[in-house]
DNA sequence: TCGGTTTACGAAATCGGTTTCGTTTCGAGT
DNA sequence: ACTCGAAACGAAACCGATTTCGTAAACCGA
């Protein structure tokens, strides 16, 4: 026999405690349960002018808030976007959840976040912990190593790479112009008179986006017929700085221009320079990837490549809700989304250390 | 006429495709889903070491993952914390966030995240959206202005704050121990020979961090005698770095020490500074609270007090747990938590902006 | 006025776990 | 051998929404 596990005492004492349910607010007024749901999902079956006042009435007085966990269990949809990032000591990486956090909240969803901190196997951790939360997509900003699970998961669920690709490449990735960036930089630097152009880059960092502003900066050198180098660091410590130490020696006072592919390097650079005195040595010119705070403060304002943050987030978020939409709308395998690459222009903001 | 819509076909196909459902797993293993829901939770009521073993084969096997939504419908706990954080862009609220995503994921816990961005609209929106999607506990960084939502959200779940209190002061807060490290900062710069100093603050910035180090800071001086005081800047733009390049001319030369209230403050006055020249002007020793990576970098180094907030995170996450565990267990109103404040030692790191 | 559509809405199944409660089995005590 | 209590496990209610399906009322053109 079953129990009769109905709120007990439903009178009109205002008192509305114990957390209500839909069939409450349906019966207080008098309507199912099921009309409410149309209400609160304002579904195409629609309902008279007078009913949803009814409605609105009830939820506005008893303050009545839907249960996510039952909403979720029965449509199959959480509204919830998980974002895993590999280093957020990176203002990029801060800066992209700000705007992602924006984005998603702008789409009614909320963000479940993971920190990898660069260790791919917190990275497979949190990519499962975060499919088993049940999240409707996933934003992955990988520290590389586990691009097999990353492609795996894209074939269960979407996904979209921020920033670094897999191997595979069957992924939607959202990215800067690298090409643009660097060559925007080569220009800055060109222009301020350096002849000779080093792109600064560190030992361990082997990732895509390392290998993609390398390339780029290779061939806009030769385009240009410009002389220059990729100069790798060693890892840390005093080898790299006295590798740097050494580049910028010899080249000191002989229109040396330098571009650190991140600002994990520049700030090395900084050390290094800093060594050699508080300003810039004479002839020395500066740029850099990623727009520090600092970066308007050192050696009077350093140039730099800005990426539009902003943008990029918007548009992660729009291409995944564009294969969630496609999820729980197409019935079968039809209509599956073909992986796309989408770049976003950014800019330069030119200050003192390419000056003349 | 209830309709049969059990897995049609199962038979021993390896296939298992769409998705296995517990009673699949019982189904599979020979025992009911009540059994394999024990195995899933290791619940008090045991079972045959032989039962588990032929559960955890079938699990094993098939790759069963229990839906979430399922779960945290009837258990009525989603495993989740949500936090709301003021200002990404502060690396303190990005280390903490690290920190927080570290210790959760210990507990088994995910985090759902919201930035307020110093928004209490949007704050204020954050806290229902969170709340609505069903977090276990809550974790807050505020910006202020939603003291009484924040009091009322811990009346109804378990919530604590992150370094910065509210009014009412009824809700957990998990803080560093600013007295301390003010003192510290003031014992560095006596120690560099300073005879006056200076606390900067920003107008703008009226949250109780900022007053406890003020007071900290009043309290030091006249506990030792000194003199000094505190200097607010004028918000952004010329005025600010007006003010302070007038009391830097003012004192240069005359044994000034300088205590920069936070990162920002002291991003500001490194901007003013550049302006008399790039490195220190004699005499004038300097010292900051947040430990940016810049400030091994800055004037050759810059003293900082740095907050532990690894620790922070940790304690946060632990007294979270605690709450939680309370309510999940607790029937009545007995048992009540009375509200805790929690202080975290942080340290010193002297460089050489305070040495003689 | 009447068949044929819409439109508005309710009854009940459903999502996939957890939890209660009851039954069976097993070992120990006398 | 028989009773009793605990341990192991199954049947079925339950969590609280969504969704399907069906029906009655309203609408509409001929």
């Amino acid at each position: 026999m079953p129990k009769m596990a109905q709120t007990a005492d439903n009178g009109e004492t205002g008192c509305a405690m114990a957390q209500m349910r839909i069939k409450d607010i349906a019966a207080e007024a008098g309507v199912s349960p099921a009309t409410v749901s149309r209400y609160l999902n304002n579904r195409p079956g629609q309902m008279t002018e007078e009913t949803r006042a009814r409605i609105a009435a009830v939820i506005e007085r008893t303050g009545y808030r839907p249960r996510a966990a039952a909403r979720n269990l029965r449509s199959s949809r959480t509204n919830l976007i998980g974002v895993i990032l590999a280093d957020i000591a990176n203002p990029f990486s801060s800066a992209m959840l700000e705007g992602l956090s924006a984005s998603a909240a702008a789409r009614g969803c909320s963000l479940m976040t993971a920190i990898s901190g660069n260790d791919p196997a917190k990275e497979a951790e949190s990519l499962t912990r975060l499919i088993d939360a049940g999240v409707d997509g996933l934003v992955v900003n990988t520290c590389g190593g586990n691009d097999e699970a990353i492609a795996a998961a894209a074939g269960r669920l979407p996904v979209v790479l921020l920033d670094r690709d897999v191997a595979d490449g069957g992924v939607d990735l959202v990215t800067s112009n690298n090409r643009e960036l660097v060559a925007g930089l080569v220009d800055a630097l060109a222009a301020a008179g350096s002849e000779r152009l080093c792109l600064l880059t560190e030992a361990s960092d082997d990732s895509p986006v390392r290998r993609e502003r390398a390339e780029a900066f290779a061939d806009e050198l030769s385009r240009r017929g410009l002389a220059g180098e990729v100069v790798t660091l060693a890892d840390g410590g005093a080898t790299g700085v006295g590798r740097l130490d050494k580049t910028i020696r010899d080249y000191a006072g002989k229109r040396l221009g330098l571009i650190a592919v991140n600002g994990l390097v520049f700030l090395r650079l900084t050390e290094a320079l800093a060594q050699l005195g508080p300003s810039l040595p004479a002839g020395l010119k500066i740029a850099t990837f990623d727009d520090y705070p600092w970066n308007h403060v050192l050696f009077g304002g350093v140039t730099t490549a800005a990426q539009d943050t902003l943008t990029i987030a918007e548009r992660v978020v729009k291409r995944l809700s564009e294969r969630i939409d496609v999820v729980t709308t197409t019935v079968g395998e039809a209509a599956k989304l073909a992986p796309k690459r989408i770049e976003i222009p950014g800019h330069i903001e030119h200050r003192a250390s390419t000056s003349r």
